[in-house]
DNA sequence: AATGAATGAGCATTCATTCAT
DNA sequence: CATGAATGAATGCTCATTCAT
C-alpha cells in the first residue's frame, strides 16, 4: 500500500536492468543472438516479456548495450594503458596480468564479443571505436619495444598483439582444456627473452 | 525433342549448385548465416527459391555442405604437413606461405568459417574434426621445434600457433588495411631468430 | 492498471482455446485436415495466426487434441456400458438411445471422428484405445445377447455393431436427409423381434 | 529408330496410364491424397514426373479418374442387380457373394473410397452419382423383402443397407483380423431367419 | 512497475505444374 | 513419348513487439 520512495523504484529498476542484462549475457553466448528469443531472456531473468521493453527499446538496443558496456571496459583499459618509463618490463608484465585477468574472470562475456565481433551488422556502429582501440593497445606496445630498443618494434607490437588475440580465441574455444596460465608466463619469458637477445646482439 | 543427356544434367546441376553455393557463402560471410534468407540466396543466384532444395535439403545443409568444403580443405593442409628432416627451416617456410596463400586466395571463405567456429550449435558436429586438425598442426609445429632443439617446444608451438591464428583474425577484420605480406615474413625472420638465439645460447 | 488476475486469464484462455477448437473442428469437418490452413482457423476464430499457437503446438496437436476430446467422450460411454441384469432390454434401448442421441448432437464432431479413423497417419497413435473401445463394445452386446439366451451372440453382436456403424455412417453422409429416428426405432424393434422368435423357436 | 505404328504408341500409352493409376491408387490410399505427392507417384510407376502430366491434366484429375473407375464399378454393380422372381433368394444370396467378392478382391480401393466418400471437396461432383447408386441399391433390396412379403421392407432394406456397410468398415479398419466369411455366412442366414421368422408369424 | 494475451511480418519448406530439350 | 530442371504460390511456424489491464 505504501508507495514506494523515488529511491526504492530506482533500485528496483536498476536491479531488473541489469537482471535481463545478464540473462542476455549468457543466452547470447551460448545460443547466439538469434537463437535467443526475448521470452527466453525473460524466462531466464524471471520476469515477464513485457518488461523487457520497459528498460530496452528492443532486442537490438539489448544486444548494443551489452556490447556498449564490453567496449567501455576495453575503452578504459586503454585509456588506462601508460608505459612506466622507469620500470617497463614490470608495467608490461602487469599489462598482460591485467589482459588475461580480465578474460579469466568473464570468457562468457569475451566470447561473446569476439563472436561478434566478426558480424558486420552488429559492429558496424562500434567499428571506429574498435579501431582506435586496437590502435591504442598497438601503440602501447609499439612504444614499449621501440624504448627497449627492440628492433622492428612495430612488427614485433603487431605479431605479440596477434598472438594475444590468438591465445584468446584458443582459450575461448577449448575453454577448461586450454592452458591459460601456462601461456601468460611463456609469454612473459618470450617478451623477456627478447630483451636478452637484443643484449647478446651487441 | 529428346530428353537431356545424362551429361548434359550433370552439367546443368553442378553449375546450378556451385552457383548456389557461392551466392550463399558470399551472403553467410557477409550478414550472418541467420541474416540471410534463402530467398536472397535465390535471387544473388538468379534462381528461384524452389530450386535451391532441388540441390540441398535444407538452408542447414547448405551450410553444412560450406563447412564440409573448408573442412576438407583444412584436412588435406593438416594432412600434407610433413617435416622435410633435410631441410626443415625450408619445410616450414613454405608450410607459412602455403597457409597464408590459401587465406589470401579466399578471404570471404575463411571469414565464414572463423566466424562459424564460435558458433556451438553449428559447428557442434564439425568439432572433432576441427581438434583433430589443431592437434595435428600443433604436432607438426612442436615437431619442428623440437628437431631444431629449440627449448620448450610445445610452448612455442602454440604461441606461434596462435599467432598465426590472431594474424588471421586480424586480417580478416582489417582486411584491405591489414599488411599481411609483412606479418609473413617478420614471421619467419622472428622464427629464424629463434634459431640463432638458440644457437647464440651455447 | 495492475495486470490481470489469475483467473481472469485462465478464463481468457479458456475462451480462446475453445474459439480455436470450435473453428478447427467446424473447418476440418467441412474441408478436411489437409484443406484447412492456420490462417483459415484463425479467420474463423477472429483471432490472429500466431495465437494459434499460443494455444496449441503445431496444427497437428490441434487436431490431435480434438480427436483426444473424442475419444474421451468413446471411453466414457465404453465405460458406463453396463448391463442391468434385472431389465436387460431396457437397459440396451437406454444405451442405443444414448448413442443416437450422442451422434445427433454433434454430428460434425463424428462425421471428422469417423472420416479421421481411416486415416491411418492421424489415427495411428489412437488406434489402441479405439481398439479397446471396440472391444468393450462388442463385449457388451455380446453379454447381452448371451444373457438372452440368443443364438450366436458374437455374431448377432457383430452384426449390429456394423449396422450401428453403417446407420451412422449413412447418417453422416445424407445428414438431414436421413431418417435417423425411424431407424433408431426399427433397430429397437429388429432386437425385439430377436427375442420373440427365441421364444417362437422353443 | 523404325518409327513405333500407332497402335504401339496406343498400347504403350495404355500401359503407361495404368502405371500411373495404379501407383496412385496404391499411394492413395496408403497415406492419403494430401500425403502423395506427384513425385512420389512417379517414382512408384517408374517414370519421370513430368509424364504424369502427359496423361493427367492435374493431381486432382488424376485422382477423379480413379474414383470414376470406381463409380463405374459400382454403377455396373447396381446396373446388373435385379432380383430373379424365380429364386429371390438365391439370387440376393448371389449379390451378397458379389459384393464380397469385390471387396476382398481390392480392398485397398475400397479402402480409398470410402475414405474418400467423407471429403466433401473431392465427392462434390459425384454425389448424385453416388446417391443414385445408394438409391438402387436400397431399391434393390426394398424389393426383394416385398417380394417376400417381409413386413416394413424398407426399414429392412436400409437397415441390411448399413450392416453392409458397416461390415465394410470394420473389415476395412481392422484388416485380416476381421472374419469376413464368417459374417457373410452370418449375414445370409440372418436374412434367411427372416423368412422363418415370417413364416412362423403367421 | 508488471503481466501475458494478441498481432502480423518474415521465413523455411513443399509441391503441383511448366517447359526446354 | 519422355525427362527432370526450374518456378512460385501456398503454408506452417517463430518471434519481436504492442497494449489492455
Amino acid at each position: 500500500m505504501s508507495p514506494r520512495t523515488k529511491e526504492q523504484i530506482a533500485q528496483i529498476r536498476r536491479e531488473s536492468r541489469q537482471q535481463i542484462l545478464d540473462a542476455a549475457l549468457l543466452l547470447f553466448a551460448q545460443n547466439g543472438f538469434h537463437n535467443t528469443s526475448i521470452s527466453t531472456i525473460a524466462k531466464e531473468a524471471n520476469i515477464s516479456k513485457g518488461l523487457v521493453y520497459n528498460y530496452f527499446e528492443s532486442k537490438d538496443d539489448l544486444l548494443r548495450q551489452i556490447v556498449e558496456t564490453a567496449m567501455q571496459i576495453g575503452d578504459d583499459f586503454a585509456g588506462h594503458l601508460e608505459l612506466d618509463d622507469q620500470d617497463p618490463v614490470q608495467s608490461v608484465h602487469q599489462t598482460i596480468d591485467d589482459l588475461f585477468s580480465m578474460l579469466e574472470q568473464n570468457p562468457t562475456y569475451w566470447k561473446l564479443i569476439i563472436s561478434l565481433s566478426l558480424k558486420e551488422d552488429i559492429m558496424l556502429r562500434f567499428k571506429d571505436q574498435l579501431k582506435q582501440q586496437a590502435q591504442k593497445n598497438l601503440a602501447y606496445l609499439t612504444n614499449y619495444f621501440r624504448q627497449l630498443q627492440i628492433p622492428e618494434p612495430t612488427n614485433h607490437a603487431m605479431l605479440y598483439a596477434a598472438a594475444l588475440d590468438g591465445i584468446f580465441l584458443h582459450y575461448i574455444y577449448a575453454q577448461d582444456l586450454y592452458p591459460l596460465s601456462d601461456m601468460k608466463d611463456f609469454l612473459k619469458r618470450s617478451i623477456a627473452s627478447l630483451l636478452r637477445q637484443k643484449i647478446d646482439d651487441r
